[in-house]
DNA sequence: TGCCATTGTCACGCAAATGTCATAGTTTGA
DNA sequence: TCAAACTATGACATTTGCGTGACAATGGCA
């Protein structure tokens, strides 16, 4: 069976340790490798920042005193950025006594952590924060465009009008959401909407696309018509893309 | 079980303490625990900002003079985040300085105290503003359009003109005016509305929202039907909502 | 004690939702 | 241009979930 994309509990979570000591990043990624994550580290600020287009880790553990003052200007970098302003940073902090400076520019940061600290302290530190993330970015509204899934009342706007649909078409269109620009076959999609235990015939998943669409269409006065955003990709299978085919 | 969304009158309200002198520390933790609240401490701004992530305190106390001025800065972020927007905080200052309250308030700090403070004061204040705080949740709540919710006189009434329905219904409907754009679940339900040690068939649960919905639509020349804010949503639960379904 | 409101349960009926099929339509490559 | 492969769609039987009226049990109250 696939995994059910978007689970909210990655098996195992990307970190990135940002330290100019080799000593401290060699601790912190056997610490890490340990607990079960999956450890990448920078130097410097500007290897970081790569790593972090390049890799777009789950977390990122920043060194206060990177050399330069840097790691206060990659923060905020990092949360200017819409493309990482997601990405939750935890502080490594050398004591608390000197932190008045930092008081003002450590917005946006997700937690600290004092050195010196134990393992264990880190990797609960860490754990906490993935959660604490997972747990917003799960009640969080999927949006495209003006088409608005709420989880947490379970509603489907379009131009803020309800639209309505049956369990499975929300699921579909919750996973479709969650996965954009991806082609998925229909046995993948059969896994992540109904779950790997039921057999389905093959066509039953193009009724409920063809579902899905009708719903999405049948919004009257929209801009755009959502159904074309459901992409069919012969001999593949099905495609969410705001890009049009 | 699930707690009971909203609890107005928290059995134990955690306090923070952020002051740098221990001596003080001691003195207000010691006031409170008698007073019979839970506190912590934190002896300087970025401890307070970790316990504050971390514990999630019901309210925060709060040094004006932190070295360095960072409790002033501590406040302002608080306030900036939505995770601790909501946490009121009473600020502690040195003299009563008329620039100190001004320049206080216009932070979004609930309320301050005066040092030298006697511990019957500090008390006294720290419940007027958990008091009021939970009103202002309280009132906001339990009123949409036309139709109110009096916990005290534990009356409904619709443009005024009374309700009547039974105490499992009047529950219901203050959970629900509690909790409104969200679906819950029948279980959910059942362990906030009875509480999680009963054994109820799922129906039953049916059999009261139509008994609640009866209740509300009973207001002869209603200019809503308020039945409708009560909306099903097949296959998660139920969800009380002023947007129509 | 008897009355009455309240409560939890059940059985039944209905409507939405679901999965499947047959048929029509479209695309692809020879 | 044609056949094969693939997809869209309408129709249908079945399943599922929800609404509703009725009823017995409970407990408060006069």
């Amino acid at each position: 069976m696939v995994l059910a994309e978007g689970l909210s509990t990655m098996s195992e979570s990307t970190i990135l340790i940002v330290d100019d000591e080799a000593a401290i990043r060699d601790m912190v990624s056997i610490t890490l490798d340990l607990a079960g994550f999956n450890s990448i580290s920078a130097a410097n600020a500007h290897d970081a920042h790569v790593s972090i287009i390049d890799k777009k880790p789950d977390l990122v553990l920043l060194d206060w005193m990177l050399p330069g003052g840097s790691g206060i200007e990659l923060a905020r970098r990092l949360r200017r950025d819409d493309l990482t302003a997601d990405i939750p940073i935890i502080m490594l902090t050398a004591k608390s006594s000197e932190d008045n400076k930092v008081q003002g520019l450590s917005e946006g940061v997700d937690d600290y952590v004092t050195k010196p600290f134990s393992p264990r302290e880190l990797v609960a530190r860490i754990k906490t924060v993935l959660r604490r993330i997972d747990d917003k970015q799960k009640n969080k509204a999927l949006q495209v465009f003006d088409l608005q899934l709420d989880p947490t009342s379970h509603r489907i706007t379009i131009e803020d009008k309800p639209v309505d649909m049956g369990p499975t078409e929300f699921r579909l269109l919750k996973f479709f959401l969650m996965n954009q620009e991806k082609v998925f076959s229909r046995d993948h999609i059969q896994d992540s909407v109904w779950g790997g235990n039921v057999y389905l015939e093959e066509r039953t998943i193009d009724v409920h696309i063809r579902r899905l669409r009708k719903a999405l269409s049948s919004v009257e006065g929209a801009t755009i018509d959502y159904a074309r955003l459901v992409q069919t990709v012969r001999g593949a299978g099905y495609r969410f893309s705001v890009r049009p085919s």
